[in-house]
DNA sequence: CCTCAGACTTGTAGTCATACGT
DNA sequence: ACGTATGACTACAAGTCTGAGG
């Protein structure tokens, strides 16, 4: 382990590895063809046999705080009678403000999961949530939170003191030579599960984890973690082709959740280098496989066709790729491929455009897609063949699915899959954008709002929306009249210059002529802050209905960012915050002015 | 082939902390 | 110094894609 962590000692040290790297594979890149005379593929990995580190050692998670069973005096009513909370009550009562606790299917979860959770002589007793009155607990938990609020510095200040002594104990690891932050240490509380949109499960329980459901990754010749005293893990492995350090099976969906490192690791930043490099090299063959997929809508097979117009829909639209999902487990939504006939209209002549496609369905997290573009007439052809004797529940595309779309471009081009396309449109789209839209004569806030114009233009491409913020109204409010006082302000300050103008004209005196300069100072200053302003008020209606995070956190190559910034005089500041400077040390260290995506 | 577990990325919402104006 | 609005950060759900195994 190096003495040193701070964060340019690692990061140097990182684009070092970097390089060397780059050798190592060249090197064992040449014995491999020597020895084989076999085909390698050149991969950015810093191990050739798949394998993602040497040494992994760390503390194991956090688990999350044993239940405290709520005062005596705090119990819920039944029917009239009071009876003893648990924690599941407790978490239902915590929700009571939450519209989906009228739901129906939330309501009906919990009661089915709640009983199998009680005593015979409680189930005899509680026969319908219906008659349950959370009331009492719901208003004890407002008064502890109120409670929370109202605590002394002293109280909040040790509360911090101790996050921070189990973030250091247990918020790091050691990952081949380097101490790496763990992104999740803590283990999931139990809970009521939620999930997104109509989500058939909501409501159900989520149970607690214990050490004995947990497996530990770690490298045999580390300092194992200990589970917490009397327990034992479920497994401990060390299984060096994985990048996660501990996982346990979920009760809800039964998937597996993961402990993984910090966006800021090496692992991660390298993953999403090699990510954008992919990308890069879609655009090299992006025309060429255009062509190919218009050659397609022509073809005999209908498998073909289908596919090329998916394909057309994943580039032109962005669209996910839109795997199958079980029926009944999860909310109903769909991507490209498991688009059903209803979810699009054909429209021949729709004002005055032609050949028009009308999309709306729900896709990841229940988030609603609504496009209406024009397409070319072959697609739209092709589209009212595919939806010929069709139900509205039928599948758009029956011929296709995921896999067979990713095998097909994995032959077009290698590493290219669905998703590809829609990092390499989102990147290339920024970068136009900002080409488009950058202005040397502007002043830094004005460069600013073209950046978030670029990266505007891309979430709406992506379809990133986002709820408009409850305060949005008044705080637009807020800001306007905020503007009305600073012009105010001006026109006073100019008025003020202008006397003190005439004065100096008519005194011609030394100290007058002061007077002038500072007037002069305070409206150019105003005006500055005036302008300010009203770029951020225009960038804030903009962005009303529209997330920038996503985007600029998983589809925008970072060196566009960073070479933009270097280009106009930017700080990266002005752009990243800290936790994504973090994330994109790779492409601050890597990206120059002249960086081309 | 097909299915499904597994691993990893992407996504929004909500909570938390802090900067800001009063 | 205080309270609130805002951006930072966390939580955890929900996607994508691969590859093992029948």
């Amino acid at each position: 382990m190096n003495g040193s962590f701070s964060c340019s000692t690692r990061r140097v040290s990182w684009h070092e590895q970097l390089l060397r790297r780059r050798y190592h594979v060249c090197f064992s890149l040449r014995r491999f063809i020597l020895l084989l005379c076999a085909e390698i593929r050149w991969e950015e990995e810093r191990y050739t046999d798949g394998s993602k580190w040497r040494f992994l050692e760390h503390k194991g998670p956090v688990f999350a705080p044993p239940y405290e069973p709520l005062p005596d005096k705090v119990r819920f009513c039944y029917d009239g009678e009071s009876l003893f909370a648990h924690v599941f009550v407790e978490k239902f009562a915590k929700m009571l403000d939450h519209e989906y606790t009228t739901k129906d299917v939330f309501r009906k979860n919990f009661w089915k999961d709640w009983r199998k959770e009680i005593t015979s002589e409680e189930k005899s007793k509680i026969t319908d949530l219906n008659k349950c009155n959370f009331s009492e607990m719901s208003e004890y938990f407002k008064l502890q939170s109120e409670a929370r609020k109202q605590m002394s510095k002293e109280e909040k200040q040790k509360i911090k003191e101790e996050n921070e002594r189990i973030l250091q104990e247990y918020g790091f690891c050691i990952m081949d030579n380097h101490k790496e932050r763990i992104g999740n240490f803590r283990i999931e509380p139990p809970g009521l599960f939620r999930g997104r949109g109509d989500h058939p499960k909501m409501g159900m329980l989520k149970r607690r984890i214990r050490p004995e459901d947990v497996i530990i990754n770690c490298s045999k010749d580390s300092k194992h973690p200990k589970p917490p005293p009397g327990t034992k893990w479920k497994e401990v492995r060390h299984d060096n082709k994985v990048t996660w350090l501990a996982s346990w099976t979920e009760n809800i969906q039964g998937s597996i959740k993961y402990i993984m490192l910090n966006p800021s690791s090496r692992i991660k930043g390298e993953k999403d280098w090699q990510k954008y490099e992919t990308a890069r090299r879609l655009k090299k063959c992006v025309d060429r496989i255009r062509s190919q997929y218009r050659e397609d809508w022509k073809s005999k097979e209908m498998r073909i066709r289908q596919r090329a117009v998916a394909l057309y829909f994943i580039d032109k639209l962005a669209l996910r790729a839109g795997n199958e999902k079980e029926e009944g487990e999860t909310a109903d939504t769909v991507g490209c491929c498991s688009l059903r006939v209803e979810h699009i209209k054909l429209y021949s002549k729709l004002d005055d455009q032609e050949y028009v496609v009308e999309f709306d369905f729900l896709g990841k997290d229940s988030i609603r897609y609504y496009n209406k573009i024009p397409v070319e007439k072959r697609v739209f052809k092709n589209l009212q063949l595919f939806l010929e004797n069709k139900q509205p529940e039928d599948d758009l595309f029956d011929r296709l699915n995921t896999s067979i779309l990713n095998k097909h471009l994995q032959e077009l081009m290698d590493g290219l899959t669905a998703k590809v396309f829609r990092t390499y449109n989102a990147s290339i789209t920024l970068q136009q954008q900002l080409k488009e839209l950058s202005c040397s004569d502007d002043s830094i806030p004005a460069k600013i709002l073209s950046y978030n114009r670029a990266n505007r233009a891309v979430a709406i491409l992506c379809n990133h929306q986002r709820a408009p913020p409850k305060t949005f109204e008044k705080s637009m409010q807020n800001l306007q009249t905020k503007i009305d006082e600073k012009q105010n302000q001006l026109s006073a300050a100019r008025k003020q210059l202008k006397a003190a103008k005439a004065d100096h004209k008519a005194s011609h005196g030394d100290k007058s002529k002061k007077t002038v300069e500072v007037k002069r100072k305070a409206v150019q200053r105003i005006e500055e802050q005036l302008m300010k302003l009203q770029v951020q008020a225009t960038d804030r209606e903009e962005n009303k209905q529209i997330a920038l995070g996503t985007s600029k956190l998983n589809y925008l190559d970072p060196r566009i960012s960073v070479a933009w910034c270097k280009k106009w005089g930017v700080p990266i500041e002005k752009i990243y915050n800290k936790t994504q400077r973090e994330k994109f040390a790779w492409a601050i260290d890597m990206a120059e002015k002249d960086y081309e995506f």
